[in-house]
DNA sequence: TTGAAAGCGCTAACAA
DNA sequence: TTGTTAGCGCTTTCAA
């Protein structure tokens, strides 16, 4: 049934060595057994045994990327669209995709174990870091290759790419207070994620900045899905003096605010300002268009892949740890003055 | 660095063998070296070498799931939620998954060629079949497992899972022409896909059932993106007769109609009726909130895994051709009488 | 320029 | 109850 080198090499009269050199242009291979092999490897429909290759050579050709769900109906474009960055750039280099779900917990380490101690995949990608990251403390310990979207808080170094969250939430709050916000809540993601600490930091800079106190009564943590959001938000709105603007940290909850406020009477981009943040495809069709953080996650999808290749191959980087920087994207979920 | 069987062999002073009989509690080792085995085992931190097991049996324990991608920037979050079901249950199994993305054509083909002919994978999941699909006619040539969520138009018989699309676009425009609306558009899926039929035909029965003519010209073709949906439907609208509902075959053309509306000045389920297909978790959480057709995504992907492992295993199924009854899920986005 | 032989780590048939 | 042997398909010395 399937073409080994043993049936090609009968076929051509020649050893299996001969035919394995020959099929990968190895150049003590006479030009006429080349073209011998290469026909007969053709006509037969030949393609290689990956596993027996990858036995014989010890690396796997295979990237890992296990997604953290929390909860069993998890439908996040941010991960699709993640994914499909990855997996572009990984076909293009030949590297096949290992992908797996588990939510954050000992399940979740013992699939990094396994797949490390069986090596099963020659690096790991890496996503959604936590500020004490447990996953990422195992593979710096092991000296396993991999490249994570995001950073940790603790001592540890590590290849990575990151957006500058605070950044990007200074940018939200300069926006909002100067049309006029001033009691403006936030939507926190949850404490243990990293970017939670960056953009909630940079939700308190940027208030420093225009000279305005926080309430703390208006920063509140979601889970960061839109049912999350809607809840988290009815409670902010049902306050007797309730917030004239929600800045949520990803686009999602800010779907569920924008619900929970129209729920309420109230017209988004009128009667209140709400941002996210991710800039997912969908934050420019919904209505309103939603204000927020632009972050290439297809881009960041394909650099961090890129970045795990050359890593793995031991190839030249130029930069080990990339931050970039964020746009914001206004649009009329906020794009109005304050009366 | 790698614990391997012979490690484990040297330390307890007993054959390979007997180690790889004693892992895997074959009854004819003596229950004192089994626990020798196990402790060393652990002790070692022993994982098998995959690809030597894999090698060695002749299975991969991996299903494969190319992702039909259109265009660089694809992020349709009907693909995470399959994808969440799909890993989940593969996971309970104790599959690895094979991920990659493809657009439909000739690399497509090359890939689950190179893939099938490599034995990498066990069996395939299909997803958006097209009426004559070029991956369905070689697996079902090859003989290779495989189970399709969707169906073709030809004869070929295989195992899948797919919804009565036809019954739920009956449901959509029996209940639009319930409301009063004779002048309904369609939003169309591009013609090779299996569920543009049915989703055509359930719209031409629905308004035949109503006694309604069908104006070809309120019948557009999208691509399934926001994006798409918004040209189409600003064309739509911009007629002098403009449709007073618009059903669209999934939910993110119907999110990008609904902004075509807005932004023509019509008050989505109030000056015009929009509908979707598809549920997906946007659907609930989007202004207005939309009325559309469910469709178990997340299930779906389980039964279809399950569906997968039993037909490599060769375990009976109890039916391998489902068919889903739709349910209607009526929210604002058209739940208004015309007056 | 080619081939024989060894071995990657594992499982399974067979023998002891 | 255990060990010997062979072999999955491939790559890579080493020798011819």
């Amino acid at each position: 049934m399937t073409v080994t080198l043993k049936d090609i090499a009968e076929r051509v009269g020649k050893s299996i060595t001969t035919v394995s050199r020959a099929l990968y242009d190895y150049d003590d291979v006479s030009p006429k057994t080349k073209e011998l092999v290469h026909k007969a490897a053709l006509e037969m429909g030949y393609t290689p045994n990956t596993f027996a290759q990858r036995l014989q050579k010890q690396r796997t050709d295979t990237l890992g990327f296990i997604i953290p769900t929390f909860g069993p109906r998890f439908s996040d474009p941010f991960f699709s669209e993640f994914l499909a960055g990855l997996g572009n750039k990984a076909a293009e280099f030949g590297y096949d995709l290992l992908v797996s779900t588990r939510s954050p917990g000992e399940e979740e380490m013992r699939a990094y174990r396994e797949i490390v101690r069986g090596k099963r995949v020659d690096g790991f990608i890496l996503l959604r870091t936590r500020q004490q990251d447990s996953r990422i403390a195992y593979l710096v310990e092991t000296g396993f290759p991999f490249v994570a979207f995001g950073r940790t808080t603790d001592k540890m170094t590590f290849p990575f790419v990151d957006e500058d969250s605070a950044l990007g939430m200074r940018l939200v709050v300069e926006h909002l207070t100067g049309f006029g916000h001033r009691r403006i809540a936030c939507l926190a993601p949850p404490q243990e994620l990293t970017f939670a600490l960056h953009r909630l930091n940079g939700f308190h800079e940027g208030m420093a900045n225009a000279g305005l106190p926080v309430d703390e009564s208006l920063i509140v943590t979601g889970d960061l899905t839109q049912r999350g959001g809607y809840e988290r938000a009815k409670i902010l709105l049902n306050q007797l003096n309730r917030p004239t603007a929600i800045a949520a940290c990803n686009d999602l909850m800010a779907f569920g605010a924008i619900r929970a406020a129209q729920e309420t009477g109230l017209v988004v981009g009128k009667d209140i300002a709400i941002t996210g943040f991710d800039d997912i495809l969908m934050a420019e069709h919904s209505n309103p268009p939603l204000t927020t953080v632009n972050q290439p996650i297809y881009k960041i999808g394909a650099m961090v892949c890129e970045m795990l290749i050359r890593l793995i191959r031991n190839e030249p980087m130029a930069e080990t740890q990339i931050t970039l920087k964020p746009e914001l994207m206004v649009r009329q979920s906020s794009n109005y003055q304050l009366s």
